[in-house]
DNA sequence: ATTTTTATTTAGATTTGTCTAAATTATATT
DNA sequence: AATATAATTTAGACAAATCTAAATAAAAAT
């Protein structure tokens, strides 16, 4: 199965979306940064090719073929990832961009160089996980509180406090399991932290709240 | 300035095959494989950006501006030759075509970071000089008969014997100074050498011929 | 100086990936 | 249950890169 650079980053996009449930368009849409008739059109083609079940409305989700793909191109991803940190001294909010192009570059050989030249290193420099050469991969990392993750972008895996109160005021401002939070800024003096959710505008949750949220890097 | 993938290739494949001289459609198209159509095609694209002189039927040259993107490009492809060569173990016939690939990843950072940790090579696997960050490159490589070059793909770039017989028989076969050869096959028991011209059937030199061709690889 | 061959360009089509605007379906609210 | 809102799809368009077949220009051979 030989794929393009457009479908690799599409697969990869639902297979990091991707949690059990199906992936719906406009999440991939906002994460590609495309539109959602693109992420429609593109629909068609993935399921042509059976890597992706779809009926529409029905949102998506990735064949066992697809999956394989996912993981191969995860796997580039955080090997090259790896390199530019441990081998070129780039710091870790530096790579991903480099590793999003270089992940493209299909060679198995390649890749099996590069991991055992890294001394085939099993997380890459953001925590998350390397899949070895077969696909396999060890379990996501754990959930994180808010207020202790430290990446940018981040989705919500669940709360820590199930008071009305709390999910009245996330439901209120469209916090739900699977948001994508952006972080925008982290306000010392109160432990507040400014976020933004997909086509709203940003705003500024308690320190309280923010504990409360339990959250995964994506 | 912000070029295609497909438009790299087609500078790079000018300036490689461009020697004094302009260059013509028909070169550019055997080298990257593609029909003449889609050169002229893309020759009016590059004349638009100011990357190319080109007038109808007069042949193709870079422009100053051209030129400098394509020391860019060959930098980023020699020194990724190195890497595969020198840390990760590849022999020297099979890093091309991963490097075609790697040479497309625009950073500069990437890449000076890249030339620091490997030393600073000044030539690739293969002998050629690699330009530095400021495009300034050594002078290529000297000519090497026929019979003692390495490389695959050559140019025909003089005779070291001026006779008529051989001038005659290499006018017969289409080779001239200029044209591109592949090498297909040499035989030990005689040093003969089996080779192929464009749009031509392979054919077979004897060592004497061999001799007297000075080529250089492209 | 013609004729033949080779090189190059044009015309028109195709594929891929994308977009906007409008239509449709699903979900949430009253 | 009806209405409003959000999500998704369709229709129709576009740019990039390529191709084939036909037309034209340049170069080589006679
Ligand atoms: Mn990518
Ligand atoms: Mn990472
Ligand atoms: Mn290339
Ligand atoms: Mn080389």
């Amino acid at each position: 199965m030989n794929l393009t650079v457009a479908e690799e980053n599409y697969i990869k996009a639902i297979y990091k979306l991707q949690d059990g449930a199906v992936v719906n368009t406009n999440a991939i849409a906002y994460e590609l940064d495309t539109k959602p008739a693109s992420v429609t059109d593109m629909a068609k083609k993935l399921k042509e090719k059976k890597l992706i079940d779809y009926e529409k409305y029905q949102g998506i989700s990735l064949t066992a073929e697809g999956r394989k793909m996912a993981l191969q191109i995860v796997r580039r991803h955080r090997l090259w990832e790896c390199f530019l940190v441990d081998k070129l001294s780039f710091s870790w909010d530096e790579v991903h961009e480099l590793a999003e192009e270089l992940e493209h570059v299909r060679s198995e050989k390649l890749i099996s160089r590069l991991s055992e030249y890294l001394g085939n290193p099993t997380t890459d420099p953001h925590g998350d996980p390397i899949p070895d050469a077969q696909g396999k991969i060890s379990k996501t990392r754990q959930l994180v509180p808010l207020d202790k993750a430290t990446a940018k972008r981040l989705e919500v895996a669940g709360v820590s406090d199930q008071s009305s109160a709390l999910l009245e005021f996330l439901h209120a401002k469209g916090i739900r399991l699977g948001t994508q939070i952006d972080v925008i800024e982290r306000y010392e003096f109160d432990n507040s932290v400014e976020i933004k959710i997909r086509n709203q505008p940003a705003f500024t949750i308690s320190e309280q709240v923010s504990k409360s949220i339990m959250v995964k890097s994506i």
